[in-house]
DNA sequence: CGTATTTGACCAGCGC
DNA sequence: GCGCTGGTCAAATACG
């Protein structure tokens, strides 16, 4: 728990300066300026209080030098039912303590709100600069695909549009004529699905999400559908593929079976379930082999025909596995976005990855690993499905992502990474292979996943998640934007995780 | 009585 | 083709 807390701080403090990235993040239990760690404090109470008890703490400490056992309450409420060794002080001095201590809190409120408004900043600029340079990338991608498309599908050139509905269409003409076989490619980690193929060859990382939508939809029509499908749908409103008609390839497209992403939440947890804000009703169970605690099968109920399933496996008794397929066909509360939002922009990276050579990722891997506050994730994966794993169980800097492809060996990718460059761990295929504006968008989306992983930590950890949204709304005093109506579900766009913080 | 959970049966995919 | 396993269904049961 604790350290989950420190690990979200480190993730908050990146975000936040990542413009004037860290020296040395070692040092934020020190005396950091801006101590976003407060947020994640296991107590309820407002970050002033944190401040209070950290404030406490050190002193505490400071006067057990050398101090007798002596103890006596403190007067200050931790919320912890810590009591505080104030040996050696008088009443009045207490009184001057708590006077000072006040005073600090006070100080380290405006610094709080001011960091606060920085970051917002931050993030709006984030935002206009990913919409700008999707927009970029999209008519990059329509300049650069024209003529290979051509020759892939003759009904391609038909689809001039620069606006990113045409844009999809078009990609998705390109992967029905690039469909691969996946079970005879040899080159499995380049070519492991539909979707994937159509990434490697669109270098995009929300046009794919269209594609991967669009034979998810027909492929499995009454089964969960691919969380980058919703995240799509929703955030691009391209139901306008759906309404395309479908063409011979489409329908030969249909045959092939998909493979469904799948986001897993490792988290250290005593509960049963965790509660991410949507309703499950339990359907089956499951002896898991080699697993002594059975695996629940669970969908959401929230709609009816939602097609979104989760299935609930338990490591031990504490590590708790949670699995969340499909994408949510209804509006979702408020406290239900943010694993929504997070499953959806893990799933993006797992399928954006796929498009990664061996070779790639393996450099990508060393790149980041050379990275401060690079928390490495580690990919692994379970088929048939690919599967992208949130591992909140360890250490503060290690969220692990786990996708093996079915012939390459665990391959460490980072999941963020601060100094103010590298957020995400995404492969360096993009960066390689990517015109500047899709570089750009690389950037971005990564600063974008970032905080999206962020927000699983968050969701994972529900006393976690009040206690920060008391503390921003108490702090930052804005209203909460977020609404269950907004169908917001999903959507790897910065904002919405940034809204789904303050909801909570 | 309505809803949720339990649990055995059933089906499909996959490996041998 | 057969067996294993994962996933789902649906009747039975429990619960409020």
């Amino acid at each position: 728990m604790e350290n989950r807390h420190h690990r979200e701080l480190t993730f908050l403090s990146s975000a936040g300066d990542f413009l004037n990235p860290p020296s040395d993040h070692t040092t934020r239990n020190t005396d950091p300026p801006i101590k976003e760690m407060d947020f994640f404090s296991s107590s309820p109470s407002s970050p002033a209080t944190h401040h209070h008890h950290n404030h406490v703490g050190l002193q505490d400490h400071t006067h057990r030098q050398g101090s007798p056992p002596h103890v006596s309450h403190h007067p200050v409420n931790t919320g912890l039912n810590l009591t505080c060794a104030s040996t050696g002080f008088t009443k009045e001095e207490n009184d001057e303590n708590h006077e000072a201590e006040l005073s600090s809190i006070e100080s380290q409120l405006r610094r709080l709100q001011e960091e606060n408004r920085k970051l917002r900043t931050v993030l709006d600029q984030i935002t206009r600069s990913y919409t700008q340079l999707q927009a970029q990338l999209f008519i990059t991608l329509q300049k650069q695909k024209l003529p290979q498309n051509t020759e892939a599908n003759g009904t391609v050139s038909e689809q001039k549009n620069v606006d990113p509905a045409g844009v999809c269409r078009k990609l998705e003409v390109v992967n029905e004529a690039s469909v691969c076989d996946e079970k005879t490619d040899g080159e499995v980690s380049v070519c492991r699905s539909n979707n994937v193929e159509v990434l490697s060859k669109t270098d995009d990382d929300e046009a794919p999400q269209l594609i991967k939508l669009n034979l998810g939809k027909q492929a499995c029509p009454d089964a969960a559908d691919d969380v980058l499908d919703r995240s799509s749908s929703q955030s691009w409103g391209s139901s306008k593929l759906e309404e395309q008609p479908k063409t011979a390839e489409q329908v030969s497209a249909d045959q092939i079976p998909l493979r469904k992403a799948r986001v897993s939440v490792r988290a250290r947890s005593e509960a049963p379930l965790i509660s991410d804000g949507c309703q499950w009703r339990k359907y089956g169970q499951k002896m898991a082999k080699g697993n002594p605690c059975p695996r629940a099968y669970y969908r959401c109920t929230m709609a009816v025909g939602c097609p979104v399933r989760k299935q609930r496996c338990v490591e031990d008794k504490t590590v708790l596995i949670t699995t969340y397929e499909g994408n949510h066909n209804h509006p979702l509360p408020p406290t239900a976005t943010a694993m929504a939002s997070t499953t959806s922009a893990a799933a993006a990276m797992l399928l954006s990855g796929s498009t990664a050579s061996k070779e790639a990722l393996t450099n990508s891997a060393g790149y980041y690993s050379s990275l401060p506050y690079a928390s490495m994730a580690t990919l692994s994966a379970s088929a048939p499905f690919p599967t992208i794993t949130l591992d909140l169980t360890q250490n503060p800097n290690a969220i692990h992502l786990h996708r093996v492809p079915p012939h390459a060996t665990t391959f460490p990718l980072p999941l963020h990474a601060s100094g103010g460059h590298q957020f995400l761990g995404h492969p360096l295929f993009f960066s390689q292979k990517l015109p500047p504006a899709a570089s750009s968008l690389l950037h971005a989306r990564q600063t974008s996943s970032m905080v999206e992983t962020v927000s699983a930590a968050i969701a994972s950890d529900p006393n976690f998640t009040s206690a920060l949204a008391a503390a921003i709304s108490s702090i930052i005093g804005i209203p909460s934007n977020n609404n269950g109506t907004s169908g917001a579900i999903g959507s790897p766009q910065l904002p919405q995780s940034c809204t789904t913080f303050s909801t909570n």
